[in-house]
DNA sequence: ACGCGCTCCGTAAACGTTTACGATACTATG
DNA sequence: CATAGTATCGTAAACGTTTACGGAGCGCGT
């Protein structure tokens, strides 16, 4: 019988075992759901550890059967991203906690500092032990981290496609649906001399994005220039730099294909500074619609997805590799390419004179 | 002696002890820098650690000394977050991470799913005893999170200021000084009829900004119109509908406090399509400078401060309210205003003409 | 009466650390 | 030489769980 104790917190199972007058092992039993147990006595046991706010203290748990319930989603929180990623994350997250939320997983992100190496970082997490699983996102064209990874058997997916070694879990942007529907777009328009802007060919982005681009030329027969590539900062600041090297060269682009949306508004700044009127002197098409570009004029043609599908995409493609999980998710492949769907604007709508 | 082992992943501290010949005790003591230990033998076993890749494991440490070194960061990726907050947490995230790596403290971010309410997110994450510490964020009006945390006996910290019981540890930005200094500098352009734009005002910033904002007013013996109160969202988006309230007022203000520079965006969209131009027919002034609006023309009117610093300041509150660092982190307040800068532009550098 | 299977529960051993305590060897002191 | 003090280390007990194992009670068929 309750001895008149008031529900103040808990210190253990323990006590909330002599408290019902049983056996720890049979309450640990009953909170888990494990099937030796009478249904009286589970009822029992839940109702006291709800009104006595008993919640199994994680480290204990975790020790014992090696496991945190706890999947890492690992961002760098690099100049560049803080300027340019406007809550990308924090949208995926929130696809990834519905899929995981199912199955008592909780999502924590890391944030590895400026200053400190991310393989480091990792490292240093993994063996901590922090997580189950790990999520890393912001890959580079060659990445330790997944040899890291896989070396310590910790499943893992990518935010971002992998271009390093095996076939390892990652769901990413179709980059290449996106460059070819734009390039298609801007060729029926009667462009021939189309500029692409991309971050550092270094991050795997930056490598897709152009490779991508090159191709869609070669499909319609146009030499590529490596001149074209601009290689830029995703951010306004970053556009306003694109319209700055589209104005130098000698031979101008008419039409221009950004990466990030954002930098929209600093390259219609700049060309317009010269003169030059975006969705009639010069075509401009963007990928990712971001919602901040909405107010441009004109406006401006570019693509959208839901952020939220791809989190809940990458959740279950990690979960797919978990051998907990993987049964409840199976999959044929687990690399995915996520579609993009094309909001047309004003910004490349009008006909180029075939004038030279 | 070494017998030959390549260095693969270690098992435990057992076998680290076994390798070295020593008991795990020692091992133990050497690498948490105890003092009873000898020199010789620390740099041998800190050598084998090193060399074989042995960092203890999380859990049985926590287990034992009851501490994780770990400090969560509560986020709510609400809509309203997600839209407007861009980076505002990745940013300050460096602040505090700058301070807690020199204690060996892990950040995390815990970011809390829409459909899940903030105060049993924020219980269960503290049942589970995942952090040491917590710093949660977008404090409501009345936040039963700081109950929680109190009776729960767990370090914590606001970012925000908090309004609800006790003087609890937060750091918050000066919006009294921002908005003062706004409401003087356009009185001494000669408005007087000057609007503002918050969040709604449950949430205290919401509610403090427009406190600061009345108290200015009644300085300059301007009265108080709670028309000129405009609820909108932080984004281009609520910009634009503050621009349509604006318009609708029967007596237009000439000049509008901006709560979110990205707003002004919106704003300047909206009454230009009315033909009414910022900076010569209407004053704007915003707060908290977004490298977003950099190119908007005419030039914003702004307030800026450096969102690191404001993470160091915070993090110092927060450690100087654990026990454990407190003697480190003297201080007199554990409440903090972070001061802002202000950006002179042209978007309210026009006298009032004095007719009405 | 006996054995068997089933349901339910208690016991105790792990999981990997940290740390209080005691043991040992050595040095200094009388 | 005896003793006290110091430096260093080993031993074992915790921390809070989960879970393999076995035991008690019961019903049932032979």
């Amino acid at each position: 019988m309750a001895h008149g104790g008031k529900p103040r917190p808990m210190k253990g199972i323990r006590q909330l075992a002599e408290h019902l007058d049983i056996s720890i092992g049979t309450v640990s039993r009953a909170l888990n759901g494990k099937p030796d147990v009478n249904e009286e006595t589970r009822k029992r046991v839940l109702a006291a550890a709800e009104q006595l706010g008993y919640v199994a203290n994680q480290s204990g748990r975790s020790l014992r059967q090696g496991t945190t319930n706890v999947i890492g989603l690992m961002i760098q929180s690099s100049r560049e991203t803080v300027e340019n990623s406007d809550n990308f994350f924090l949208t995926v997250t929130g696809g990834l906690q519905s899929v995981f939320s199912r199955h008592n997983l909780d999502l924590i992100m890391l944030p590895c500092p400026h200053d400190e190496d991310p393989y480091e970082y990792l490292k240093r997490m993994v063996a901590r032990r922090i997580a189950d699983a790990m999520i890393i996102s912001e890959t580079q064209r060659v990445d330790k981290r997944f040899d890291l990874l896989a070396k310590a058997k910790i499943p893992f997916a990518a935010l971002g496609r992998s271009l390093s070694g095996a076939q390892h879990p990652w769901a990413d942007l179709d980059f290449d649906g996106v460059v070819n529907c734009a390039v298609d777009r801007l060729v029926a328009h009667g462009h021939r001399r189309i500029a692409i802007s991309a971050p550092a060919s270094e991050i795997n982005l930056g490598f897709v994005f152009v490779d991508g681009y090159r191709h869609a030329l070669e499909r319609h027969g146009i030499p590529y220039d490596p001149a074209l590539v601009i290689r830029a900062k995703s951010s306004e600041q970053g556009g306003y730099q694109v319209g700055d090297e589209l104005l130098r060269l000698e031979s101008r682009p008419t039409a221009v294909i950004l990466i990030y949306e954002l930098m929209a508004i600093g390259l219609y700044r700049r060309v317009m500074e010269a003169g030059i009127i975006p969705g009639q002197d010069i075509a401009v098409v963007s990928f990712r619609e971001a919602p901040r570009a909405k107010f441009l004029q004109p406006a401006l043609t570019c693509f959208r997805t839901s952020l939220h599908d791809l989190g809940v995409e990458l959740a279950e493609i990690l979960l797919s590799s978990m051998p907990a999980y993987s049964e409840e998710y199976p999959r044929t492949s687990r690399q995915s390419v996520w579609p993009l769907e094309l909001i047309p604007g004003e910004s490349d709508a009008f006909q180029l004179r075939p004038a030279k």
